[in-house]
Formats: C-alpha cells, sequence, structure tokens
DNA sequence: CGGCGGGATTTGTGATCACATGACCGGATG
DNA sequence: CATCCGGTCATGTGATCACAAATCCCGCCG
C-alpha cells in the first residue's frame, strides 16, 4: 500500500512532501488562506491523498519560513501578525527590494520591461475586478519577474520568504481596501527602468513596497 | 521502546525533533562542519539516541533555511558556497546589519556598550588562540547583542538565516587567515555608539560585516 | 593498468501505529 | 444563569517497517 496504484504517471512524480509544500507555499503566499486559520496534518495528508508523515515535512519547512505558526502543543496556524510585525516586514521588503531592483537595473532591457508592462496591465484588469488573490499573485508576478533580472538569489529568497509572511494579512488588508486605481507606482517603476533613473527607481520600489501598509497605521 | 526509559528529567523535556534542530544549529553556525561534508538520518538520530522520524524534521527544518544542501536524491550535505554566493551574502549581512545597528543605536546605554566590551575582549582572545569556531561564537554574540536592541525579530531572524548559511564557510576562510590582530571594526562600532555617531555606526558595522570576505576576494 | 558492469549495501521516502496531551463539549452544581 | 469539572475526541510526536533508488565497491574485461 505503499503506493496506491500509480494510475499511470502521476502528478510530475514529484516527492509527495514537495507537492504539499508547493501547493501549500503558493495558496499561503496568495493569501488564499485567512490569518488564524487553523491547519491539521491528517487534514492536509487527507486533502492531497498522502498519509501524515509528507504532510509534516511540508508543514514543518512552511514554519521554518514563517509561513506557519506552530503553537507550543504544535498545533499549526497561519500566522496573526502584529502592526509592529507587519511594519517590520514591509521595512524589509523595503530593503530588500529597493537592493534588488537597483541590481537589476543596469541588466534591464526592453523586453523586459515590454514584459513588466504586460504582467502590469493584467494587474490593474485585478484591481477593477477587485480579485484579491489575483491582484497579490500578479503583483507579486511583476516583482519577481524584475528582480529575477538582479542575479542574486539568496536575496530574492529572502524577499520570497517575507512575501510569504504577509500573504495572509496582505489578503486581509486588500480585501477592506476599496481601491480601483491601477498601481501608480509600477508606473514609475517602469519609467525609471527606461531612463535609466537609479535614484528614482529607488524611490519608486520603496513606495510601492511600503504603501500598502499605511491603510493600516492610518 | 517510545520513550527508552526516562531516567528522571531528560535535557529539558522539549521535543526529540527540537532538540536536534537547535544541537545541529548552532554546530552548523559555529562553523564546526566543514562544508561538503555528508549527513545521513540514521546517523543523526544515532548520535542523538532518536530515530530517523525527529532527524528528519530537524534536517528539513535546516534545508528552509538554507543551513543544508538537498541534493535531488535527497542526501544532505552541508552546502559548498561558490564565491558569488559567498559575496551575495555578504552583501545582505551588510544591507541587514546596517539596518540593525541603525535602529539599535537610539536604545543602547551604557550598560549595553559596556556588556559589548566585555564580549569584544572575549573576540580578541579567541583570535590570539586562533581559535576559529570561538571567534565566530564570540564574534556572533557581539552582533546579536547590539541588534537585539533594535527590537526588530522578523530582521534579526533573518540577519541569523545569513550566518547559518555562511557558517561552515567562514570556518574554513578564517582557518585560512593568518591574522591576530584584534578586531579593530568593533571598536569603531563600539566608539560609534558612544558618541551617537549614525553615519560612523553604518560605516563600521558595514566593514565588519565585509571585511571578512576580502581575502576570498583577493 | 584503467574503465566498466553488477550486486550488496546504504540511504531517503512514505505508511502505519501506539501513545500522550491538549482541546472541546457536556452536564452538574453553586 | 454562570462556572467548573468530567470525559471524550482530535491532534501532534515519535518508532518502526517496507520499499525503491542511489551509491559504493570489487572483480572482470579490454
Amino acid at each position: 500500500m505503499n503506493q496506491p496504484v500509480r494510475p499511470a504517471q502521476e502528478t510530475a512524480s514529484a516527492p509527495a512532501h514537495d507537492r504539499v509544500y508547493r501547493a501549500l507555499r503558493t495558496r499561503i503566499m496568495h493569501g488564499e488562506i485567512t490569518p488564524g486559520a487553523a491547519l491539521t496534518l491528517r487534514g492536509i495528508g487527507g486533502e492531497f491523498g498522502v498519509s501524515m508523515t509528507p504532510a509534516r515535512e511540508a508543514v514543518r519547512r512552511l514554519a521554518a519560513e514563517g509561513a506557519l505558526f506552530l503553537s507550543s502543543s504544535g498545533r499549526v496556524t497561519t500566522p496573526e501578525l502584529t502592526n509592529e510585525r507587519i511594519e517590520e516586514l514591509a521595512a524589509l521588503r523595503a530593503l530588500l527590494e529597493v537592493e534588488l531592483a537597483s541590481r537589476a537595473l543596469p541588466r534591464a532591457h526592453m523586453a523586459l520591461i515590454d514584459r513588466l508592462q504586460t504582467i502590469n496591465s493584467n494587474v490593474a484588469e485585478m484591481v477593477s475586478k477587485r480579485d484579491a488573490v489575483g491582484y497579490i499573485r500578479t503583483n507579486l508576478e511583476f516583482h519577481r519577474t524584475l528582480y529575477l533580472r538582479a542575479q542574486a538569489p539568496a536575496m530574492l529568497a529572502m524577499a520570497e520568504t517575507v512575501w510569504l509572511q504577509l500573504g495572509p494579512t496582505m489578503r486581509a488588508l486588500y480585501g477592506r481596501l476599496r481601491r480601483t486605481d491601477p498601481p501608480q507606482n509600477h508606473r514609475l517603476i517602469i519609467a525609471a527602468l527606461k531612463a535609466g533613473d537609479e535614484p528614482g527607481l529607488r524611490l519608486a520600489v520603496r513606495s510601492d513596497v511600503t504603501q500598502g501598509l499605511r491603510l493600516l497605521a492610518g
């Protein structure tokens, strides 16, 4: 009963714990789980058709990245962030992403800028449709596409870890946000890239990254 | 045989996977394991008197933090960093630790500075004794003591993650370093703290953090 | 003498189970 | 009617086992 039957080819022949990890990770990062929601190992295992063991490994991995919170008794929930924590994570985003953008700037040629503009129109569409999850997903795609050009994998990984920690909270925040104006800061980022304007780029990225929390402090 | 015997009180009654995790973590961070060294789940379990299950969880957790490298077949080794990776991690240290020091500055009173000076004399002693592991340990204690004052737990956690990734490599680097001069940059850090000189503090921290890699690039 | 093949062994993966503990829900009591 | 106490149930932890695959090692062939 080790492998239920293995019909022909499974999803991708990736290890079970990795499939579970990736599925949960994107769910959390995209804000598909509300802050404070509880998960159970048996529940996860049941949902993905695996036993507790891979579910546990996936959960441990996510907890190590700060994407999940483990109570002292081992109960696993998605974290509920305090305001100070949110501000700190926003400061981290600013620190890391300004540096990533700055490093990407000299390598940003026209094809990249075109791609960013395409993604940005998708972002605008999600905003107009009030699709919070879609907005978060395309917004992160915009940033990741730019930062990939920085050729700094460790730095990008850290930035993604921060996104992961903010995922559930971002959803909650944007859910209460009533705004349909397109992402102005993304336009500034693209303009600065075109102009090769590094100070402008740094400022635009910093504004884009920290604006989301402004409605929190207000 | 779930609990071998539980003599009276064990080490601390902490969960087994957590004990294993912490033990391995400090070993790696202090550079007690050389880069590229291989570990086995059964070996870890045997060493700590537990089964494979807690060993696996500890390893997964450390791998998620970048402290261990898992090959595609699941073999687990401590990472061998490329030069680009080392430079990137050093840049991350600079970014994060400059910010942490800056945030700690307004909260640094005399008791803290005294403590830093005490720790720094220990650092100097380790340097003179050519004790690489002791040097790394006390050096990190110096930095952590300062950054704790920043009241920024997420940021400090990220900095520790970077230390963890650099652990084995740091040991290898300092092992080939023939230097017995005391840590000059630490003195500059302390002086800047006393003077309340933020720009000087930022510069001193940046120098201290990036100097170690200079012998690499040279 | 060097490369190669094949079998023995090591090693990670995942399922299952026993157990302890913490959570939850009910009723009894003040 | 609120509160506290009881048990039942859900849940995480860790051990053990079966299995597959990767690795290692040694002898064989060119």
